[in-house]
RNA sequence: GGUCCGGUAGUUCAGUUGGUUAGAAUACCUGCCUGUCACGCAGGGGGUCGCGGGUUCGAGUCCCGUCCGGACCGCCA
């Protein structure tokens, strides 16, 4: 028996037990005539003493030698400490051994084995495994657990069936690129794996299953952002017989769920904003309402005088900053070049400081009076002491360079508290959206969502304004799910694959057997998927999915730890029918 | 595909206008220490300044290239 109790669970209650614990040497302090070492486990350190008047002084020598990451088994008595450590769980004790056994000997660790280590990123991504012994590591993968665990539980009381779906398919040329796998046995062809199980849960919904759900592992060749692996896990979800209402509610409810359980937080009924609001009022699909700073669009208040960039701008718009007044003229002007940066790609910025005593101070005071910056206050809801940062240009840049202002300065005036959650629904999105490289009009969520009930026809006249039977959910800025009420007639399906560029024999090489199975009673369906990665990492208050996966990917899309991807040898090749262009 | 930041001791970093033997903290090693828990005290070892080239009397420092890491834009149905 290696360990009769955990290096976390001994209390005083324990006093004069003989116990046997098991662990790692976390830090051993020699004070002379007595060694103490922190025993560490997952559970918790227990305090191990050794002394000269105790203990057997071949086992105290031993002790003296022991170094950081030791595998130890230990067996002793309970004793109360001389001198407590309020600090810890298991500070009232400390184990008297009678019997030190080395289990393993370690490599001094190249990084300290700390919350608050001395290793940089690279060097913990390396040794992973020893990354993962450290407390904020270990405690984001128990948390990650523990979600997976409520998602399951809540999902099968509600009735849904969890069904694992292939992983080697078949590639799609819209979206993402896919990861590709050489078949040995079909000579010169690839599966793919999935960017998402989409397909075949809707060939589930055909199959008669009717509530399904899989937390699956989707693969995605694109680059990688902090919120972006190019292996993830989903949630994948899929209902029968639903409307829209049906499945926001549904999956509102594990949200809620999940908020109440993991977090400890009520939420009410969430907001359902449409796309068309979220952009007017936010300038951006996933917006963050944990703050205000709404847009006020000054059209109409702005555009009547000789300031010749607002005339010619399709919009105008601004947004009012809390307690930026009192910025000085070198700060506006630092905020304007950040504005100003590729990244955000402004071309200025006007801004009027509402001062305290009601006066108005701008970068355009030329062309307009303290009565028309009254009307813009009014617009963006300005109060004495806010900045009003304005910008106009084409309406999809300018919304969106706003946007970046808003959130950059609620990150600087710590609005955006991790502890705090504001889950809202954004739904109605367009059903298409036009490739600005090629011309043509794709789907912005997949080819199989559905229009609106009759805007079908509309999309011959003007496809950009049809809209979808598409939602996301949105929690604290960041899209944690998204999905849509599906087509479930080969009609329907035929005809947006040819508004999407798809020729029918296309279409039909890519996705007959959809179309097929639809042929053969398709109920009306519906789903969503979450990505699972970020909404634990939101949950757990973080912006780096990174923390929250065991072995991730570095920003190249490396393994450092493994070193993956890499070549394989010219007999593997040879057998997967495979040359290579480069030289290796 | 692009922009920006970084690479110096095991580790995290500092290093002034280009100028003597490249420093600090921490970790590690040795010794001391009768209750430590960020123990303390004294001492010690530890460096191809990512790599290659250039400028210069002289390069960690300046220039060019390259590799690696990070953040972001494009991309992510």
């Amino acid at each position: 028996m290696y360990r009769s109790h955990t290096c976390g669970e001994l209390r005083s209650s324990h006093i004069n037990n003989e116990v046997t614990l098991s662990g790692w040497v976390q830090k051993t302090r020699d004070k002379g005539f007595v060694v103490w070492v922190d025993l560490r486990d997952r559970y918790g350190i227990t305090q191990l003493v050794f002394d000269e008047e105790r203990s057997d002084p071949k086992i105290l020598e031993k002790a003296r030698d022991l170094g950081r990451e030791f595998v130890l088994q230990v067996k002793g008595t309970v004793i109360e400490r001389t001198s407590k450590n309020p600090n810890l769980p298991t500070g009232d004790i400390e184990i008297l051994v009678t019997q030190l056994h080395v289990l393993n000997e370690s490599l001094l660790p190249p990084f300290t084995i700390e919350d608050k280590t001395d290793g940089g990123e690279d060097l913990r991504m390396k040794f992973r495994y020893l990354d993962i012994r450290r407390n904020p590591v270990k405690e984001n993968l128990i948390f990650r657990s523990k979600v997976t665990l409520e998602v399951r539980n809540y999902l099968t009381k509600q009735g849904f069936i969890e069904v694992e779906t292939p992983y080697l398919i078949k590639s799609t040329p819209e979206g993402a690129r896919d990861f590709v796998v050489p078949s040995r046995m079909n000579e010169g062809q690839f599966y793919a794996l999935p960017q998402s199980p989409q397909t075949f849960k809707q060939l589930l919904m055909v199959g008669g299953l009717d509530k399904y759900f899989q937390i699956v592992k989707c693969f995605r060749d694109e680059d990688l952002r902090a919120d972006r692996q190019p292996e993830f896990t989903q949630i994948d979800c899929e209902m029968a017989f639903v409307e829209q209402d049906d499945i926001l509610n549904a999956f509102e409810g594990l949200t809620r769920h999940l908020l109440a359980e993991i977090i400890g937080v009520e939420t009410g009924e969430f907001p359902r904003l449409t796309y068309d609001e979220a952009m007017r009022r936010y300038g951006n699909d996933k917006p963050d309402i944990r703050f205000g700073m709404e847009f006020g669009e000054l059209n109409e208040v702005a555009k009547n005088r000789d300031f010749n960039v607002f005339n010619s701008s399709e919009l105008v718009v601004g947004i009012a900053v809390p307690g930026a007044a009192s910025y000085t003229r070198k700060e506006i002007d630092q905020l304007i070049d950040w504005m100003r940066r590729p990244q955000i790609g402004a071309k200025g910025m006007v801004y009027v400081k509402y001062n305290e005593d009601g006066s108005f101070k701008s970068s355009v005071d030329k062309f307009y009076n303290q009565e028309d910056f009254t009307k813009w206050a009014k617009h963006t809801g300005a109060k004495p002491g806010d900045l009003i940062c304005i910008l106009s240009g084409n309406i999809a840049e300018t919304r969106t360079q706003l946007s970046a202002l808003r959130m950059e300065m609620a990150e600087r005036l710590g609005l955006r508290n991790p502890k705090e959650f504001a889950p809202l629904w954004v739904v109605d999105f367009p059903l298409l959206e036009l490739d600005e490289e090629t011309g043509n009009y794709h789907a912005m969520h997949h080819p199989f969502t559905s229009p609106k009930p009759g805007q079908l026809e509309l999309l011959d006249t003007d496809p950009a304004a049809v809209r979808a039977n598409a939602y996301d959910l949105v929690l604290n800025g960041n899209e944690i799910g998204g999905g849509s009420i599906r087509i479930h007639d080969k009609d329907t399906q035929a005809t947006m694959f040819r508004h999407l560029g798809f020729t029918p024999e296309k279409a039909k090489a890519q996705f007959g057997f959809l179309m097929d199975a639809f042929q053969y009673g398709a109920p009306p369906h519906g789903g969503i998927a979450f990505g699972l990665d970020r909404l634990v990492a939101i949950l757990g208050g973080q912006e780096t999915i990174r923390d929250f996966i065991a072995f991730p990917k570095n920003n190249s899309g490396r393994d450092v730890m493994i070193d993956a991807p890499a070549f394989i040898d010219d007999a593997q090749l040879k057998e997967l029918h495979l040359k290579l262009d480069i030289q290796t």
